[in-house]
DNA sequence: ATGGGCACCTGGCTGC
DNA sequence: TGCAGCCAGGTGCCCA
């Protein structure tokens, strides 16, 4: 569900609660997300105050007193600010309860969310520790892309969306941002010219802003801490647009499969 | 190191 | 209505 931009407003989401506040209480229903919440859990967070909330790449960092809530929302999750009257819902399987009232909850249909517990510094955490940059840091630019593409064989498309490249660019924003740099995606990495790698490099930073300047895209079930849905949907070029009329140009969409994932594109846009 | 494919899971939609 | 098949925003892991 989520890429980058949609955990990013949720974090904006919830900082705003969580910072600050003690955790009085955590309830876990489903303890079987992609790797099991360990039994401590519970424990470890219970009467820990807030003290941050922090994202890297697609993981959001709650930092308590003793330690780090290292948090991703998978294909299907999403987490809501909801009062602590709320019933829970099917596939609601885990609540932080603040002090405040408020309750911190999270949604999760697949199940390939996962909730970890560090005591370390989080970005020594094995997950962590090996993330390429992120997209919008300035580390990120044409020269960094430039360099990493040579010698590599791979799609342009699969290699923006590995983590040892770049965090953050999902499925969408892949072929949002390779529309933007007229780049097909099927081009080898190596192939990329030095003027394409800055335009593509480009390209990810400004389709990623704009779109956490909306809210994020929703498909179909993402919702915002507040539950309201993000509007970058409005604004794709050409994700899940297979057949219909390029913004540009008019020639119709193209869709095709990479690395078991859809992959949409302008043939008359890109080269 | 690199690249490719699979696995994890539920639900919504399509077509018979 | 039922059911099979396919698809979906991610990413760690295993294999060649």
């Amino acid at each position: 569900m989520p890429e980058l931009p949609e955990v990013e407003t949720t974090r904006r989401g919830i900082a705003p609660a969580l910072l600050g506040s003690r955790i009085a209480d955590m309830i876990v229903r489903e303890r079987r997300l992609r790797w099991p919440i360990a039994a401590k859990f519970e424990t470890a967070v219970r009467d820990q105050i807030v003290h941050g909330v922090d994202r890297r790449a697609k993981y959001l960092l709650i930092r308590v007193g003793t330690g780090t809530v290292i948090l991703h929302l998978g294909m299907s999750g999403s987490l809501r600010l909801v009062s602590r009257d709320t019933p829970a819902k099917k596939h609601d399987h885990w609540d932080l309860i603040l002090d405040s009232g408020m309750v911190l909850r999270f949604h999760d249909p697949r199940r390939f969310g996962s909730l970890l517990w560090t005591e370390d510094d989080p970005a020594r955490h094995p997950l962590l520790k090996k993330l390429a940059p992120e997209p919008l840091s300035q580390e990120f630019n044409g020269a960094y892309l430039f360099k990493i593409t040579r010698k590599r064989a791979v799609a342009i498309k699969q290699f923006i969306m590995n983590s040892h490249t770049v965090v953050g660019v999902g499925n969408i924003y892949a072929s949002e941002a390779l529309f933007r740099a007229k780049i097909a995606p099927r081009r080898a990495a190596r192939r990329i010219t030095q003027a394409e790698a800055v335009k593509l490099a480009n390209a990810i930073k400004a389709v990623l802003k704009a779109a956490i300047k909306i809210g994020g895209t929703t498909l179909r079930d993402y919702v915002n801490a507040d539950g309201a849905p993000g509007y970058f949907r409005q604004k794709l070029f050409v994700y899940e647009r297979a057949q219909a009329p390029c913004r540009v140009c008019k020639s119709p969409v193209k869709q095709f499969t990479q690395g078991q994932r859809s992959t949409y594109w302008c043939s008359t846009c890109q080269h």
